[in-house]
DNA sequence: AGCACGCCGACT
DNA sequence: GTCGGCGTGCTC
């Protein structure tokens, strides 16, 4: 018989070792060990048992013979990932950058039966004075690691054991060594949450409109002739895109196919959730982030056992092992959650649409303001685009005032709220109706505008705003250009150029005072740190025990009130001017989306935009709701500035402990690329400091490549990688990020 | 990452 | 000498 081999890679995620290795596949588990099986192996000198990921199997051994080690066995409770998951393993490897293990990790839906989540952390068992006796005692002996963590330990006596052995530079054996004697200990965390639970109302047939009808007959046929497409569905709030992905979902699985239905939140499309329990039972599952290990593998078993037909849940639902998939929808397509926040930063749309491929499925993209990635590609042919015109209630669209509040200041409102929102909040007071205000604090470090004619100071290089900083500076976080604050306007030659702050603590302040009688909730991160907050704060609303609702963008998404005939967004101005090039997209997307909050019940309702720049093309398109017209203003800065999706953009971050070291890093890295051998035209921003240029004592700076061609960004990612290798970094990290959807 | 090997200063 | 910390290099 002949001898079969298998690469393996292994679970160490580091760079050195992001590659496959060779063993021998034992005779008796030939049949047993496939491409994706978890086997133990024995690695490094000491041969310690160590799980990997069988990538290939093939006959002939490529390696020295007498140094190839043989499989130990297959992983304890382990998880074979199938053929097609490694795939896409493989594709986010290459798409994104990052290590092999990293990308099989994120693809693997239940990586063990029992997975648990540990934080380890080294705590100190001795006082001050003695670490610090300790710690002298370990200098004078020259036991400089030791002295190092002694002195870190008496100044924190608690700190992260990866912090330690990552960034301080002190190997886990000095750290036993401790621990042996009694000076620290380490303890180790697990978290773990409770799913929610859903009941099952009853649902009635409903009627399809024409439009709908016309979409679901299309992509049916389109299937007849074999063609396997994407769809793009740009839909008004309340046209009725669900009942499309429904009726879609169905077909496939009357084909004895399965589908994935990916949406941003799990909280916060519930209702949509309990329509699908009820339209398919138990069919359905779902699953998500905070759900238990456990709980997973229970989701995982039942999928493996062909019980569950449709899988519901955020980017990570993509994973789900299904036999035969048949479509893939991504309700909310332009949510900025599809794009992962940690290693591997993947898109969910884009790995989706390689899924589709693999499997032979169809992708449905629906939104109300599709991504102008995805609008942009509809229109070149890429995807199939449809629309959804017709609210299905019959209820029309609120009425969107714009309120200037330059004007509103020079007749002497200095008020947060212009006259008409002020006029409006209390005749809706008075009719028992409910409000809701909208500020949106995110990704914005305080900007600067004239109050007078509301032009925003921006950067003559990126045409991003300019942010103040504590120095009295304006700095670019693209390109690092400064400037000094000035009050004098260089427009209108005013000196009402101020920085724009406000909270929704402020806002509340402010509302309780102008309205003493209203009942208030508010909702922000500050005052919502569990789910359950979260949740209850939603509900108390929805039951009406508030007239007004206070919050940040949370409040914006998904959820139907009723009661509610009053949007206002206090400050539009502060995601027209957040520091990157999507800001004018997030605020368009933010301003149409709040705007459909108002009336959706009987009465129909209003929308106040306050904002120092009502000319902005962002505003003045979410006032008449035209998504079309926004879209060409939008991308022809994007198509001017190279910026995605004309352009592919590559983040690199340099973050570090020390500012010296990361600046002199970002230096380095930015004159390697200057040199690197390109093939073809890039354009090079920064590198300068972050927008969070410093967080938890951790410097952050950021370079900006940008390049029409996607493999030449990948490429430099590589050749970057290589180069920093040989420095071995201990105290700085760099990382990627293709096409950053937030910034860094 | 984590293990062995080997160098080099400190102490019997 | 020789004990032991800590840098170096390798892992199929």
């Amino acid at each position: 018989m002949i001898d079969l081999y298998a690469e393996v890679i292994v679970d160490i995620s580091h760079e050195k070792l992001d590659r496959p290795f060779t063993y021998k596949i034992p005779e008796n588990l030939i049949d047993e060990i496939e491409e994706g099986t978890m086997v133990e192996i024995p690695f490094g000198q000491g041969n310690k048992l160590i799980n990997g990921y069988v990538i290939r199997i093939k006959e002939n051994n490529d390696y020295c013979p007498e140094k190839t080690k043989e499989i130990a066995g297959i992983a304890k409770g382990s998880v074979k990932a199938d053929a097609n998951l490694i795939k896409l393993a493989t594709f986010i490897r290459k798409t994104y950058g990052s290590t092999q293990i990293n990308a099989l990790k994120t693809v693997m839906p239940v990586k063990k039966s029992v997975k648990r989540e540990v934080k380890k952390r080294v705590v100190a068992l001795l006082d001050e004075e003695k670490l610090e006796y300790l710690a002298d005692l370990a200098g004078s002996k020259h036991k400089n690691a030791q002295e190092r963590l002694l002195r870190e330990l008496k100044k924190y006596s608690d700190i992260s054991y990866s912090f330690i052995t990552n960034k301080m530079n002190v190997s886990s054996q000095t750290i036993s060594a401790l621990v042996k004697n009694d000076v620290c200990r380490i303890e180790e965390e697990t978290v773990y949450r409770n799913p929610i639970k859903i009941e099952k109302p009853s649902d009635t047939v409903v009627e399809l409109s024409e439009e709908q009808k016309r979409i679901i007959d299309d992509v049916n046929e389109d299937l007849r002739k074999g063609e396997r497409n994407t769809y793009l569905i740009h839909g008004i709030t309340g046209s009725g895109k669900t009942e499309v992905y429904m009726r879609l979902i169905e077909d496939r699985i009357k084909e004895g196919k399965q589908a994935i239905l990916l949406i941003p939140e799990i909280a916060l499309t519930y209702q949509n959730l309990m329509r699908f329990y009820a339209r398919f039972g138990d069919t359905v599952s779902v699953i998500h982030s905070k759900m238990t290990a456990g709980e997973r593998y229970d989701q995982y078993l039942r999928v493996k056992e062909g019980s569950v037909n449709i899988m519901i849940g955020p980017r990570s639902a993509l994973f789900t092992p299904f036999e035969n998939l048949g479509i893939v929808v991504i309700d909310e397509e332009h949510e900025s959650s599809y794009k992962a926040d940690n290693m591997p930063k993947y898109h969910a749309r884009e790995v989706a649409k390689k899924l589709c491929e693999l499997t032979d499925s169809i992708l449905v993209l629906g939104s109300a303001t599709p991504s102008l990635e995805s609008f942009y590609r509809a229109k070149c042919g890429e995807y199939k685009l449809y629309r959804l015109n017709d609210r299905l209630t019959g209820n029309t669209l609120p009425k969107v005032y714009v309120e200037d509040m330059r004007q509103e200041l020079k007749d002497g409102n200095k008020s947060v709220f212009s006259r008409r929102l002020h006029n409006l909040i209390e005749d809706r007071l008075n009719r028992h109706e409910q409000i809701m205000l909208f500020l949106n604090r995110r990704g914005v470090s305080g900007f600067v505008s004239c109050r007078e004619c509301g032009e925003v100071v921006k950067c003559p290089h990126c045409d991003v705003s300019l942010s103040l900083h504590k120095d009295g500076n304006l700095k670019c976080h693209y390109c690092g250009y400064e400037t000094p604050f000035s009050k004098i306007c260089s427009k209108c030659g005013s000196d009402k150029v101020r920085g724009f702050k406000a909270g929704t603590q402020m806002i509340e302040d402010f509302v309780r005072k102008e309205f003493p009688y209203a009942l208030i909730l508010r909702m922000d991160a500050d005052s919502t740190k569990k789910q359950e907050d979260y949740e209850s704060i939603l509900s108390r609303f929805s039951n009406r025990e508030a007239d007004i609702l206070i919050g940040t963008q949370m409040i914006v998404k998904g959820h139907d009130f009723k009661g509610v005939t009053l949007v206002g967004i206090v400050a539009a101005d502060m995601a027209l001017n957040a520091e990157d090039y999507r800001a004018g997209e997030r605020a368009f997307q933010q301003l149409v989306q709040a705007s459909g909050r108002a009336g959706r019940g009987e009465n129909p309702g209003e929308v106040v935009i306050q904002t120092y720049q009502p000319d902005h093309y962002a505003v003045e398109f979410a006032k008449t709701q035209d998504y079309d017209a926004f879209y060409e203003d939008e991308i022809t800065f994007r198509r001017q500035m190279m910026y995605p999706p004309i352009g592919n953009l590559l983040g690199i971050q340099i973050t570090g402990d020390e500012e010296k070291r990361v600046v002199k890093l970002s230096k380095v890295i930015s004159d390697m690329i200057d040199k690197m051998p390109i093939r073809s035209e890039i354009g090079k921003i920064g590198p300068a400091s972050a927008a969070l240029s410093k967080k938890c004592d951790i410097y952050r700076r950021v370079i900006y490549i940008k390049s029409l061609d996607y493999d030449n960004l990948i490429s430099i990612k590589d050749f970057i990688e290589k180069e920093i290798e040989k420095f071995n970094l201990e105290r700085e990290t760099v990382m990627f990020d293709f096409n950053p959807m937030n910034g860094f």
